[in-house]
DNA sequence: TTGTTAATTCAACACATGTTGAATATTCTT
DNA sequence: AAGAATATTCAACATGTGTTGAATTAACAA
């Protein structure tokens, strides 16, 4: 839970694992480049985490607890605003994204390298499964239990589609790949968050409201 | 356009380089597993395509045209058939995505490894500008411009944000990731296609309108 | 069949990779 | 300030990498 003191060449290594595993995935990054993005020789990376595998591992992990802090407080929030229904899903969905948008706002490009990293290892199907439940999975079933809340008869199995849906989308906004800058000539950018979760909270809710509710 | 009629063994590299590139990547994939696994030699992928990204770019594009057509003539089908406004958003969308739907069931698992890598490829901040682009985005802005008609007074950023949610839904279906079969202890499965696609579409229906009719 | 071209394998090089153990520098304790 | 523990660098290893040119086989034309 609490921070390691840990020197602070570690965190530098960190940081540049962080970044360049978010651009380059796990296998397209040496550790050379890390070390040299680091500014420190290649053994330290060893010395602090291990193998190389156990670094990722490690990068993955120190942003993992914040975030989740973030989002469940964010869903606290929301649900002792509500009244006696509980939130609305449209409530629920802001609290599911805005601290993600709030992280990559700071300015510290660091959560902007994280997020991107998370959306590489969920859309991936080798480290996807493996990686992404043990830290993730537990917060995800609270905001599905809020939303089955405000969705009264809604299936299960249309609840996680439509989920998988929210995720989707979610992860290829992290990935932050330009795609939609070139496609629109310019009209959105990949970088303009605001613009993007603005328009994700209604477009889920919507969509969450259309399968669930379909009774 | 039309098939090279191509050496037997060049096209067991691109299915083995397909699979496994869609698996783990560019940089996760070495030429001796593509030729082990396609039962050949390591030069052989050298002479046919030359240096490894061109393996990679012709693996990309050798099934593009085929998709885009298929799609294309959905479209074509869908806007035939509808009377004087043209298609719903439903319809449309469905022309979006069941070629896709239909290319994964054929029981052609070359289908399924190659829509895999494609959403690999859109998730990637590497290259998902990069390579995308010059494949997809006639067609897709066909498709956008199919949906600006449904939607009267839609805004093209609003246009544009929504294709970027359903685009990133449809990556991570096409990632077949597993995640949604732990997630949900089994009451969904990333390979129950048709299950995803069944609710995608109204889904993103019901976005597209939230999103695009505010007025 | 014979000669020609395309397809495939063989052998190997030059270089990059993750990892390790010893050597050096830095920080902390007393 | 001396000594111990931690942090960092140095040098190098075994192995794996993409790539290449020569050698061999298969397909084909005359």
């Amino acid at each position: 839970m609490s921070e390691k003191p840990a020197s602070p060449k570690s965190e530098k290594i960190l940081d540049a694992a962080e970044k360049l595993f978010a651009l380059h995935g796990y296998d397209g990054v040496t550790l050379r480049q890390i070390a040299t993005t680091a500014g420190v020789d290649v053994a330290l990376a060893n010395y602090h985490f291990g193998r190389k595998l156990a670094l990722f591992s490690a990068v993955f992990e120190r942003r993992a607890a914040h975030l989740n802090e973030a989002r469940r407080s964010a869903l606290r929030a929301c649900q002792a605003n509500a009244g006696e229904g509980g939130p609305s899903v449209e409530q629920i969905i802001e609290a599911f994204l805005r601290p993600l948008e709030l992280a990559q706002e700071t300015g510290d490009a660091g959560w902007q390298h994280y997020l991107a990293l998370v959306a590489y290892i969920n859309n991936s199907p080798y480290w996807g499964q493996r990686m992404m439940s043990r830290l993730f999975d537990e917060l995800v079933l609270e905001f599905i239990d809020a939303l089955r809340q405000a969705l009264p008869g809604a299936a299960d199995r249309d609840l996680f589609w439509c989920y998988h849906n929210l995720s989707g989308a979610l992860t290829l906004t992290l990935a932050q790949t330009g795609r939609i800058d070139t496609l629109s000539q310019g009209k959105c950018l990949s970088s303009d968050l605001q613009a993007a979760y603005d328009r994700m909270i209604p477009f889920m809710a919507a969509g969450f409201r259309e399968v669930c509710m379909k009774s």
